[in-house]
DNA sequence: GCATGATCATGC
DNA sequence: GCATGATCATGC
């Protein structure tokens, strides 16, 4: 069949493909002439579909789900994947970014450079759409950015480390205990229709949940916004850790710069890098660490790229942690009705990559320097702390027993007492700042919290 | 001194 | 003004 591109070169592809831009999904089936008549939308809207639609109706060629990119002539895989503008009004991904599947058993045996992800990944066409909840008919979704893609130099290196660190695990018959938060950009997501399916791996006799290797949505949002939409003003450009050469980790790096200062009180730190030590600002840990680093902004582009949230903790001299750590608030109606899996707060636990900056006091109550580690919470963990979200819901939805004594509210919610690693507790405002609970009754806002003493079991390398 | 409820500080 | 990370305060 005859194409109005050549699908041999991807700069003809890209050309053509940049037609698309401004159109919805339903313009290009209504324009759509070549042996396709009807305006049925062939299944098109569902999950998915839109890549196909685009395939079959824009670029003329069956959909193939082998191992070769998807224009094998010109190299080129197409990728159609939605953004959404966020509360702040920025350009988000709306999700991550599946390459191909991941196939535990021969994945073990492929170099990077001649592996089925590289073969996909090193050139793809991204085609992002709008995507807008308000808009029920997927196929009215606009289709805005349009550009050939290979992940540049510096995030190219973290990618590879991000693939050895995948396949080694894999290696090493842990692929039942992959997370994507092992990894910085690149990761190894789950996927498959159901959550009970498992697959064969070697070195293991343990059967793994399918996971795909799958660019994160921080990493294709930093990817949209700076690579993609030319000189998109509204993005802050922060600073980035490693700025020129090869290095061997990423990790390593950080660790090492970090380590130099070990030892150092908060006050010292802060006459190195200028920093105004009179106000007790509670970011001054995380402030430090950046300084440390080499980073004049309060974020840096590697942990934007990854996702990586930064938390400082404090070590007592006798080697206990006071306080627990928390997290974003819960909304008491949305737990009531939604399964552990879906969940905010597994998904945090089970996507999120920490940097925990960690302080000591010394005997002369002098915090200082203590070292870093980057942290994503064990499989073996979560079964825990789904033990405790299940109980919270279960009391959402009935039981909750709530009292006020002497101004303070009480309640039964799963206390530090009552779990090895999670416990639920206030995080708001104030007693005032209240969230409404299924039965209709209000109570203080609340948040898990990981519990001191499981903070202290996970540094525990570092005291 | 610990456990739990309450609130502060920052950044947008 | 609100969400979020960090820390304080109090009663046992």
């Amino acid at each position: 069949m005859e194409t109005a591109y050549d699908k041999t070169s991807a700069k003809s592809i890209e050309e053509y493909a940049r037609l698309l831009i401004g159109k919805t999904f339903q313009d290009v089936i209504e324009a759509d002439s070549d042996g396709f008549s009807n305006l049925d939308d062939g299944g098109f809207s569902k999950k998915g579909g839109l890549g196909n639609l685009l395939e079959e109706r824009y670029f003329h060629y069956g959909s193939n789900s082998d191992a070769r990119p998807d224009f094998p002539e010109a190299g080129v895989e197409l990728k159609t994947t939605p953004y959404k503008i966020n509360s702040k009004g920025e350009k988000v991904a709306k999700e991550r970014l599946v390459i191909t599947m991941i196939d535990y058993m021969n994945v073990i045996n492929e170099a990077f450079d001649e592996s089925h992800l590289w073969l996909k990944a090193r050139l793809m066409l991204l085609i992002y759409y709008l995507y807008q909840k308000e808009i029920t008919n997927r196929l009215n979704y606009r289709i805005d950015y349009v550009s050939l893609f290979t992940p540049p130099e510096e995030d190219l290196e973290i990618i590879k480390e991000d693939y050895e660190k995948i396949v080694n695990k894999i290696r090493n018959g842990l692929a039942h205990e992959l997370s994507e938060a092992d990894t910085m950009y690149l990761a190894a997501c789950t996927k498959s229709s159901d959550s009970s399916v498992r697959r064969q791996q070697p070195n293991s006799d343990i059967p793994a949940k399918p996971r795909a290797f799958s660019l994160k949505s921080s990493y294709m949002t930093y990817v949209l916004n700076n690579y993609i939409i030319p000189s998109s003003s509204k993005v802050s450009k922060v600073d980035a850790i490693v700025n020129n050469g090869h290095i061997v980790s990423f990790d390593k790096y950080v660790y090492d710069k970090i380590a130099e200062y070990r030892g150092r009180s908060i006050e010292e730190l802060c006459n190195e890098f200028n920093i105004p030590s009179d106000t007790p600002a509670k970011n001054l840990g995380a402030i430090i660490a950046y300084r440390i680093l080499g980073v004049k902004s309060n974020s840096a582009e590697e942990f934007v790229k990854a996702g990586i949230k930064v938390k400082t903790i404090r070590v007592n001299a006798n080697n206990t942690i006071t306080e627990s750590m928390s997290f974003p608030a819960m909304s008491f109606n949305k737990i009531a009705s939604e399964e552990w899996e879906e969940s905010d707060f597994y998904q945090l636990l089970t996507e999120t990559k920490f940097f925990f900056v960690v302080f000591k006091y010394d005997e002369n109550n002098t915090l200082r320097l203590l070292g870093c580690k980057f942290w994503n919470m064990p499989g073996s963990d979560l079964s825990e702390v789904e033990s405790v979200w299940n109980k919270t819901k279960q009391l959402i939805n009935g039981g909750l027993v709530i009292e006020r004594i002497n101004g303070k509210y009480t309640s039964n919610f799963p206390k530090a007492s009552e779990n090895s690693v999670s416990h639920v507790r206030p995080h708001a405002r104030n007693a005032e700042d209240v969230d409404i609970l299924p039965d209709g009754r209000v109570f203080p806002k609340q948040c898990f919290w990981l519990n001191n003493s499981y903070i202290l079991s996970q540094i525990q390398d570092l005291l």
